[in-house]
DNA sequence: TTGTGTTTTATTGCCTCC
DNA sequence: GGAGGCAATAAAACACAA
């Protein structure tokens, strides 16, 4: 059996006195103090009814859903509730409608509020603020769920949206390969001069020639049409012959500007996809310094930027 | 009927605000 | 320091399948 007024709480439980929470560091102190509150002429708590504050002492019964049109159903229920043990007790449906509805209206609880609800449904101001509190939390898990079903959806959105981009770069790249053949082999020709010019600049250091911002402005300023006929003949010959595997000038940078794209594409087909892009590099920066062969890195500025561009080779 | 999962009511401890 | 809010949790009540 449980003191009056204390909603059953264990050892050195906290105990509320209409709704105020009196906390104790002592269990035995906590029972002197709650049972001091509790006279045989207190007007709250009586004895099985502890969960619940009748209107008054004497017998009469204030109507417990003022708000209510009370009809058989409702008495059952209430009649029900009150032959309840003192365990757990659930609210009936009038009551939790009733507070549903003050939630509703605003689920934050003034005292002035929790004091009338209590009256009104006959509950302890306590219960109120507990069922706000409960109230409040399960609202908020919802509330959690709704933005998370919401971030889902945006998610994928998104995905459908890169994944879409993907097929299309995919398509631009097959494209640019397409293009890049044609214009190889139309280009057809003596390269022998190109492939000399190449080997005596071979020595250059490729850091150099990569830290130097003024080439690379230079190179992402040729314009790609722009070909003397023996250039040309040079590009050709370099095609077929300077760009094997091997050479330290190539492979190294090669990885650089496409590295971000292994997943995409197959080792032979970035390996050659590189080389034909050299090769047009190449022939295009011969036409503004023969100073600098073109390196792969200098494929960024020749519209293949590694990120941010139309023509992107980006990663999520 | 019973085992099990879910919901509801209530407690506890910590934190913030006044 | 007290009051009230919140998160985590306990435990009773309830729902339901086997």
């Amino acid at each position: 059996m449980m003191a009056p007024g204390m909603i059953y709480g264990g050892a050195g439980a906290t105990n509320y006195f209409d709704g105020v929470r009196v906390m104790s560091s002592s269990t035995a102190t906590a029972k002197e103090h709650i049972g001091s509150l509790f006279t045989p002429a207190s007007s709250s708590f009586l004895g099985s009814s502890s969960m619940i504050s009748f209107g008054g002492v004497n017998g009469e019964k204030r109507s417990f859903f003022g708000s209510f049109n009370q009809d058989d159903n409702e008495a059952d229920e209430l009649g029900e509730y009150f032959h309840q043990s003192e365990k757990k007790r659930r609210l009936t449906d009038n009551q939790v409608q009733f507070l549903e509805k003050s939630f509703g209206e605003e689920n934050k609880l003034e005292p002035e509020r929790k004091v009338q609800l209590a009256k009104e449904l006959g509950l302890q101001p306590r219960q109120i603020a507990i069922w706000f509190q409960n109230r409040r939390a399960r609202w908020k898990t919802k509330q959690l769920e709704k933005d998370y079903e919401k971030m889902r959806n945006r998610y994928d959105t998104l995905k459908s949206n890169y994944n879409n981009l993907l097929k299309e770069k995919e398509n631009l790249t097959a494209e640019v390969f397409q293009l890049t053949d044609k214009l190889v082999i139309k280009e057809k020709g003596n390269g022998q001069l190109a492939l000399r010019d190449f080997q005596k600049r071979s020595d250059a250091s490729p850091k150099e020639i990569n830290d130097d911002p003024i080439s690379r402005v230079e190179m992402s300023n040729v314009p790609a049409g722009v070909l003397k006929k023996q250039q040309q003949e040079d590009l050709n010959s370099a095609k077929s012959d300077v760009f094997d595997s091997e050479s330290p000038h190539y492979t190294g940078d090669s990885a650089l500007v496409f590295e971000t794209e292994h997943s995409e594409l197959s080792q032979d087909d970035d390996e050659n996809f590189s080389k034909t892009m050299l090769s047009t590099a190449n022939l295009l920066g011969k036409a503004e310094d023969d100073d600098y062969p073109v390196t792969s890195l200098h494929l960024t500025y020749f519209g293949f930027p590694v990120e941010d561009q139309g023509f992107g080779f980006w990663t999520y």
